[in-house]
DNA sequence: GCACAGGTAGATT
DNA sequence: AATCTACCTGTG
């Protein structure tokens, strides 16, 4: 057995985390769907991006993270990762003490987080995100990045790395044209993103101001915007907002309500109440172990 | 070739 | 208010 881990010697930097994350749980976290700026390499580094962050990371224990910072800060990735937070005090306020597949699902996935993302980027991907699979939702990301985004830096540093690329900001994203886009991938999205992005260019701050609003509120100006619908707007909310009360309501979603709730011939708009009320504030924290458990048993590899 | 994929919007019933 | 359908494009 190697002694050394190749891990270790290309990622130069430990980063501790605030309680034990095994190893199905962070690929969970990082490649289950909540983002799609993360991706595994083959010899199991991730490499991630996140607003200005862009970081390799490999884990050595439950508790340690290797990373290497290309750009950014590890505050940045803390953020992201949102380590201040008790996510095992949060599993353990959901109603798992009643509901037998609930605890099936935390027990499985320990330590499930739901990631803070820009909105913005957020509400990008999830646009894209209609009737795709997350590895072709990350292969627009990554086109849209790699064609449009923002060379990110290493706050001095480091010379700056032309080929690490952040998402496109909205008013970018409102000079590009409708092929433009359609180029990156995108299809029928394609209009929606640029519907977004004209509507969001001509409303400064209409984001961020939908941010500090309550979840309701917040959810039904979301939907306003062409291509958000309920589901999307839920993501959005969900994963860059801190909105933990929403639960999205997918095709995972709806057949993990079928088989274990009974929950048959329910509307989404009926599964998302359901939702809500039977788990709680922090439903769209069992959504993500629900969603997590499903796809395990589907064996879905992307 | 054809169905299907982390949905949404507009038409039809 | 519930139920179709078209919408891009890659993958099996």
């Amino acid at each position: 057995m190697p002694t050394t881990n190749p891990i270790a010697t290309s990622l130069p930097r430990d980063l501790h985390l605030s309680q034990p994350l095994p190893a199905a749980t962070l690929t969970e976290i990082l490649g289950g769907g909540q983002c799609f700026r993360w991706r595994r390499n083959a010899s199991g580094v991730w490499l991630g991006f996140s607003g200005p962050l862009a970081v390799e990371v490999g884990q050595s224990t439950p508790t340690t993270l290797k990373i290497g910072l290309l750009a950014g800060s590890a505050n940045d990735l803390r953020h992201h990762l949102a380590e201040d937070v008790d996510w095992i005090a949060l599993a353990d306020q959901l109603p798992w003490r009643t509901d037998p597949h609930l605890k099936r699902c935390i027990d499985a996935f320990p330590g499930l987080r739901i990631l803070r993302q820009p909105l913005g980027e957020t509400l990008l991907t999830f646009i894209c995100s209609a009737t795709k699979r997350i590895e072709q939702i990350a292969r627009m990301a990554e086109a849209l990045a790699t064609r449009h985004g923002p060379v990110l830096h290493n706050s001095g540093r480091s010379p700056a790395t032309p080929s690490l690329r952040g998402l496109p900001a909205w008013p970018m994203l409102a000079t590009l044209s409708e092929p433009q886009l359609r180029a990156c991938g995108l299809g029928f999205r394609a209009r929606h993103v640029a519907g977004v992005a004209r509507f969001l260019t001509a409303h400064p701050g209409w984001l961020e101001e939908t941010a500090r609003l309550d979840y309701p509120t917040a959810r039904s100006r979301l939907v306003t915007l062409p291509g958000v619908g309920p589901k999307i707007a839920d993501c959005a909310l969900l994963f860059g907002c801190a909105h933990l009360e929403a639960f999205p309501v997918d095709v995972w979603i709806l057949r993990a309500m079928r088989r274990h709730y009974g929950l048959n011939n329910w509307s989404d708009s009926q599964v998302a109440h359901f939702g809500r009320t039977h788990f709680g504030p922090l439903a769209g924290l069992a959504q993500q172990y629900l969603f997590a458990w499903e796809r395990a048993q589907t064996h879905v590899s992307c």
